[in-house]
DNA sequence: ATAAAGCCTTGACTAAAATCAATGCTTTTT
DNA sequence: AAAAAGCATTGATTTTAGTCAAGGCTTTAT
């Protein structure tokens, strides 16, 4: 049930099989069908997701209406509204389903209850938020540095599982683009092959 | 001589006096004259400066020749080629200073043993990171769904210091435009009021 | 099986940003 | 004090992305 979470856990901190048993008792199982939200903006976040299966997204919604997707959650993933999450406010942020996932989820109660007893929880929650820093720093810079051409061929060698799995309108939002723009750079970037 | 670090660690975590004097062992104290640098693309990044006193940019260089700044660093904040630090590959970022500079670094060793023997100093840099991450996530959200005049408008509220104490050319490479634009934007923005 | 909705691409046109050049003021260097 | 460099703005032109509309294919709903 919560097999590729730990697996994620060990392979940055090795746990004992009773540090497992002790944080399966604060993990909740969650299933979503697709376009199901797990958040709306204006709800505070309450939990965190790790994504066993299926694929997620978070985005806003600007005043004319436009979604503007700021993150994919694929299986391994984390996603929340980590602001909303740690001070309580509401969430501008909306998560929802792409296609039926399922996660493990950790309410804040339990997530700081973690914090406090078990040194490695504190280690791997670290590790975690400082490789999506990492991930964002380089997706910042590729978008102030580099050609739209550059930044969909980097994405895609990055994350083919995205690509493949997600509507191009979708990637275009992530991407700061509207659909016929990116139509436009796939047909540049295949005819210069 | 650590002044603002302490002042920033025990407002995240409390320390003890003996605590204090344990982390001071680690610190290095560096000064940067305007212009000089603290890294260079190319070699490993070594050491994480806290800023005392002064400012610092981080940018990259792409094929031709041109300076896209991915960060500023103020008095509070902390500086580094993160990834390069965490993993010892060569840097892809500069880090230099654009006014003289006070800094406390701190070693990656230093770091690492921290670490494994402070359970304070771990708590310390998963709030540090965590909140770097959220500013870059805000920042992100901002490029790509908001308006040039939204962005500098935000940007300026967020960061006046920055903005009064650092050239226009830079402020402009920072979020990714031309100096012109740049220019042409504010003129927008005061001609609006 | 058919209708509706979703998705993607393309064309034509508009808007915004980049490029290039020039000017002038301020600061730094000699 | 004078020259050089740095900085910012503006104008004209070019390039790039956005907007709007349309067409066609695929998937989903009835």
């Amino acid at each position: 049930m919560y097999e590729l979470f730990f697996q994620n856990f060990n392979k940055k901190v090795p746990l004992t099989q009773e540090e497992e048993v002790y944080i399966k008792n604060y993990l909740l199982p969650k299933k979503l069908r697709k376009k199901q939200y797990l958040l709306q903006e204006g709800d505070v976040c309450k939990t965190i997701a790790f994504i066993e299966k299926g694929a997620l997204r978070e985005y806003s919604v600007d005043d004319s209406g436009n979604e503007h997707i700021i993150q994919f959650g694929l299986e391994g993933w984390v996603i929340s509204d980590l602001y909303s999450f740690l001070t309580g406010e509401p969430a501008t942020y909306n998560i929802d389903a792409i296609e039926e996932a399922e996660l493990a989820l950790i309410s804040k109660s339990a997530h700081e209850e973690l914090l406090l007893k078990l040194p490695k929880y504190e280690t791997f929650t670290r590790l975690n938020i400082t490789g999506a820093y990492l991930a964002m720093q380089r997706r910042l810079t590729s978008i102030i540095s580099t050609s739209l051409e550059e930044r969909y061929t980097y994405f895609t060698s990055l994350y083919p599982n995205i690509v493949q799995r997600v509507p191009q309108h979708m990637v275009a939002s992530y991407m700061g683009l509207t659909p016929e723009t990116l139509s436009r750079i796939r047909r540049r970037i295949s005819s210069n092959k």
